[in-house]
DNA sequence: ATATATTTGTGTTTTAGAACATAGTTCTAC
DNA sequence: GTAGAACTATGTTCTAAAACACAAATATAT
């Protein structure tokens, strides 16, 4: 997508940078300075909200794009990230990005893919969120990570280690109701656990449960 | 931000359709052909969620573009747009506007500007929604009709014709909710109301409420 | 202009989910 | 390897908001 010069100017301009475990890799109301590639590891995108809980807005695995949308809208970013797991990010400095978007069409109309994908997602996110019930929305949660990490060699255990706060976190409800609600999960024989992982054994009704909300 | 031959193509593309009161302007699931702008009226873009439940997710005023993000995205409508009032909009094709975008490096900054503005605020959005009160989801509603509608000439009276059915949808709760709350904001010499017109007597209250959620 | 439908307003009941409490378990850091 | 912290689990209580019910007031259509 890019021309050799502009590939040439990126190398010379793109840093790789190591985050471990749980660090944080950018604040909400710093300013953003960066584009990030997630090259390696999984990140969390939060905000934090009424009383200091927390929310996760946005999970990023490899290789995706994160961090330019601040930038875009000339504000400090309004939302945190963290590393779920030790991470490699490649950071390019904003300026140089938009400076590839005046003159490089594919790369503006890539950017605003990127970008209508999310609203897109963000605008379904607000009902679901809002409206669904405590079962619905863990069962959602359940099929996103599926999703986005895909299921480990067995073919049934989703690829991500996590905290019940963090299911909680992403599925908007505290951390008491996800354990619980992930218990009666397992008493359904919809999945089971081990510790924090999780297998999938009825996807269909994972995905009826997240249906009628 | 055009030069002059796009111009000439804007203008023999452009069509300019009104639209009556609480007319349909796009729907869920149909597919995107053109961007709109909006020249005269009020719109709000909405989405059906759980049940049938309608949850506001934008408005927009005069002059402002919408129905774009789901052509960018490759994907049909997730929400409907639909007239709070007579309404004038220009619809343009797509296409032409992506053809555009590929050479003209300001326009795509354009578009991506006010996706990534869009984007931000659907970020917050899911917080405030899902985390506020419903005293402190009302609050907010009315600080953002104030905000994107202004007031009358009376310096107090917010200047929209709202059911108190659409004040719900965009607060996230059931209408006896707003109507209750709305009355003990009149009881709390916060607000008054006649009929559907609403005038705000203690803005900053409402600031106050809608902060602490 | 009048009938019908829709919207508004209020009281009452019900319930989902938060808040709180406490104990057992598993990490993590030194 | 052990101490302390953090996480998981489960029971109990409490409360905000939904659901329901029914007038009264407006709006809309013929």
């Amino acid at each position: 997508m890019l021309n050799a010069a502009e590939r040439d100017q990126l190398r010379s301009n793109a840093r790789f940078v190591h985050f471990k475990k749980n660090e944080l890799i950018y604040l909400e109301d710093e300013n953003p300075k960066d584009l990030m590639i997630l090259f390696k590891g999984k990140v969390k995108i939060f905000r934090s909200g009424v009383g200091g809980r927390s929310q996760i807005i946005r999970i990023m695995r490899p290789i995706q794009f994160f961090g330019y949308r601040a930038y875009f809208a000339r504000e400090p970013y309004v939302t945190a990230a963290s590393a779920f797991e030790a991470c490699t990010v490649c950071k390019i400095p904003m300026e140089l990005i938009e400076q590839f978007l005046r003159t490089n069409g594919e790369l503006a109309l890539f950017f605003i893919r990127m970008l209508s994908i999310d609203l897109g997602i963000a605008d379904q996110r607000v009902v679901n969120l809002t409206q669904k019930h405590v079962r619905g929305r863990l069962a959602e949660s359940l099929l996103f990570l599926k999703e986005t990490y895909g299921l480990e060699e067995d073919g049934a255990t989703i690829n991500i280690y996590l905290a019940r706060e963090d299911l909680a976190n992403l599925s908007n409800m505290t951390t008491s109701n996800a354990i619980r609600t992930l218990s009666n999960f397992v008493n359904e024989r919809i999945i089971t656990i081990d510790g924090r992982k999780i297998k999938i054994i009825d996807e269909e009704r994972l995905h009826k449960i997240s249906r009628i909300g």
